[in-house]
RNA sequence: GCCGAUGUAGCUCAGCUGGUAGAGCAGCUGAUUUGUAAUCAGCUGGUCGGCGGUUCGAAUCCGUCCAUCGGCUCCA
């Protein structure tokens, strides 16, 4: 007999061999009929996997996250085995599960595979998920591992199993189909009901861009038709926040052919509310210590010549200006930096003059590849919320925290709530392929450690993501789809000062290097209105928003009275219009509601009498009548509550 | 850049197996003077993404290029 206890630290007695399916047929049919897989000592296993010694075990149904990834992974096997019965001869790479759903690399060989096959593979799987197949697990040798696919003629797999430790192989069958899996999976595939394919893409074999390109095909499982159709529906509604959808309906930006791919134009509503994101961080700024400068929008190639970019990325860069001078050569600048190193060595610093922190909206040009566009978040144009501060190595942690504090400041502004913070350190086994001292490596990392930690973050730290001159801290949050995207970044910098020969002189009155920090609370302001749109849906706060009030006369004898109104709300800095369009009053409100202004104010004879505006508010519909002053005076107050006291 | 899909009016979309392009909204003109999510009528608007081919005839079939979308790789 063997121990297992329960996560209510219950304690019950099985034979050996028991399996965590029939654990939960000991507790209850009802909970043995939703487990699809057990945590054994933190390890998730197979729900039928024998238990040989005393364990802690959870039982796990699809409402655990590991549940969900288990049906997702045993779907995927489930699509393989399909796609193998339809197509002979077809050779597998890897099909984990994610997120949402799971893929499967396949080499098809000769077959071209588009979405008009999935109706076909869908219903297989659907024939061979009735059949309830097990999932059976098997530990073989690695020489028979190796032997099943020279056999089945699968180099795939072959290369996965090399690089397995012998003793440590399993192989999954269900069905027909028999793979190479650490596992674990679903009992049996009945717990799959409803199959959905979603897409079919190119992806490289491991990741790498040299060697051959498989088709990868992601679908998603639920074990019931109604799940898989609220995710459908969810899939709609987030496309209705897609921020190019958005970005065109509210006309903030477009886009020109003419004007070249993944250069955005600003219409006058977005160049405005961009506007007023800059002002709201010039001013948080200024209060920090920051002062503003302003650089060209290209450098000479002996700026990146030093700065090592030139030699970095000079080829994959948009093409050098030439100029009538031969030989003479400039590049659209791709970065601040560079010329805020030369900013800061147009004079001879002090210690007592560190830390220097410039700021500047600058723009950049970056020739991403055609592949990579994507709305605003990923363009070749964009403008970067950028500062440099220029700091000796003790006053790294106290700048990182200051910039941690207006990033968390922006985003509480925004709303943001739901975001991730990634530390990322340099990899501890390879330390050569970094620049700068060990002792500097060393401090700011554990600057960077403590500063997230007194802040009370929660971080996820990647090691080994460090950029080669500096660890980092990046802000990320997710678009609708759920697809996440870098925002806020605060990097550690030893290498541009080194390259530009940076120095203050130090109370020793020795020369010292000091150390510089890239950040950027936004990113780019093209990235972060996406961003925002999406999280908004459009609805941004009242402080923002483009037009902040419309007015909606009745008819065209009000038209006089809403010029007035107009003038008194402008006068108190509300950013107020009037629909002066011949239509009917339904009409302009649709239309107002439509592009998301907060307030309409309706006039008619009765406001125009009373000397008061008829209040609606977007989304919430008629809030009765108000005098004026009344109503700037609520708006004001509104705003403030959205601003505090920024 | 690579894999797959898509490309019809400013926008959203229809156009069956090849027979020469259509709706709604927007825009313009006129009527209407309007009270909380679409007033009515008329009109304008398209080398059907570009180029080449097959055909008596191409939005429709084929090739190629471009762009967009979903991924992959990349992101100083």
């Amino acid at each position: 007999m063997i121990t297992i206890t329960l996560p209510d630290n219950s304690v019950r007695q099985y034979p050996e061999g028991v399996s965590g399916l029939e654990i939960a047929k000991s507790i209850s049919e009802g909970l043995a009929r939703n487990v699809v897989a057990a945590k054994v000592n933190d390890e998730v296993w197979d729900a039928t996997r024998p238990i040989m010694t005393d364990s802690k075990i959870k039982l796990l149904t699809l409402d655990d996250p590991s549940g969900k990834s288990t049906l997702w992974h045993s779907s995927a096997h489930l699509m393989a085995e399909a796609i193998e019965l339809l197509y002979p001869g077809v050779k597998f790479g890897i099909g984990p599960d994610i997120e949402n759903g799971f893929y499967y690399d396949i080499d098809f060989g000769s077959y071209t595979i588009s979405s008009d096959d999935f109706p076909k593979i869908e219903q297989k799987m659907l024939d061979l998920a009735r059949g309830k197949q097990q999932f059976i697990r098997k530990e073989v040798a690695k020489a028979e591992a190796l032997d099943y696919f020279t056999k089945k003629g699968d180099e795939y797999k072959l290369e996965l199993i090399r690089d397995l430790q012998d003793g440590q192989i399993t192989f999954y069958e269900s069905g027909h189909f028999t793979d190479l899996c650490r596992g674990p999976h679903l009992p049996d595939t009945s717990l799959i009901k409803a199959v959905k394919l979603l897409s079919v893409a190119g992806a490289y074999w491991r990741g790498d861009e040299t060697r051959k390109q498989l088709t990868r095909i992601y679908g998603i499982t639920f074990p019931k038709q109604k799940e898989l159709q609220d995710y459908l529906l969810f899939l709609e509604e987030a496309k209705k926040r897609d921020h190019r959808k958005l970005g065109k309906e509210l006309e903030l930006f477009t886009f020109s052919q003419k004007v070249g791919l993944g250069l955005p134009l600003w219409l006058p509503r977005g160049a405005q509310l961009r506007e007023r994101l800059e002002m709201f961080l010039k001013k948080v700024q200024k209060k920090a210590g920051y002062q503003q400068v302003i650089c060209p929008h290209i450098g000479n190639v002996e700026l990146y010549k030093t700065s090592g970019h030139y030699q970095k990325y000079g080829e994959s860069s948009f093409r050098p200006i030439s100029t009538p001078v031969p030989g003479e050569e400039f590049f659209l600048k791709p970065m601040n930096c560079p010329h805020h190193c030369e900013i800061y060595n147009a004079s001879p610093h002090s210690y007592r003059d560190l830390p220097l922190r410039i700021a500047e909206f600058g723009t950049v040009y970056r020739y991403e590849q055609s592949g990579e566009l994507h709305g605003l978040t990923r363009v070749r144009g964009f403008t970067q919320d950028d500062a440099h501060i220029f700091c000796t190595p003790e006053q790294v942690k106290d700048e990182f925290k200051g910039v941690m504090d207006i990033v968390m400041l922006i985003f509480k502004a925004l709303k943001f709530n739901d975001f991730i913070v990634q530390i990322s350190l340099r990899d501890p086994n390879n330390k050569e392929k970094y620049i700068g001292s060990d002792e500097n490596w060393e401090k700011s990392e554990r600057a960077i450690l403590e500063v997230a930690e007194e802040r009370g973050l929660t971080t996820v730290i990647e090691l080994g993501e460090a950029a080669f001159y500096g660890p980092k801290m990046d802000f990320m949050v997710k678009d609708a789809l759920g697809r996440k995207w870098q925002l806020g970044t605060i990097q550690v910098d030893y290498n541009l000062p080194e390259r530009f020969e940076l120095e203050y002189i130090g109370s020793d009155n020795q020369k010292h290097r000091p150390v510089m920090i890239h950040r950027a609370p936004f990113g780019s302001m093209e990235r972060f209105v996406a961003v925002l749109l999406e999280h908004t849906a459009g609805n941004f706060p009242l402080w923002l928003t483009p037009d902040q009030v419309i007015i909606l006369p009745i008819s065209e004898k009000f038209i006089d009275y809403s010029k007035k109104v107009c003038q008194l709300l402008n006068n108190s800095d509300i950013r107020t219009q009037i629909d002066e369009r011949n239509e009917k009053t339904g009409k302009k409100i649709r239309d107002a509601e439509l592009m998301k202004v907060p307030f309409m104010l309706i006039v008619g004879e009765r406001e125009e009498n009373e000397g008061t505006v008829s209040v609606r508010k977007h989304g919430a519909g008629d809030l009765g009548s108000k005098k004026i002053d009344e109503f700037i005076v609520d708006i004001a107050r509104e705003v403030q509550c959205e601003l505090g006291d920024i």
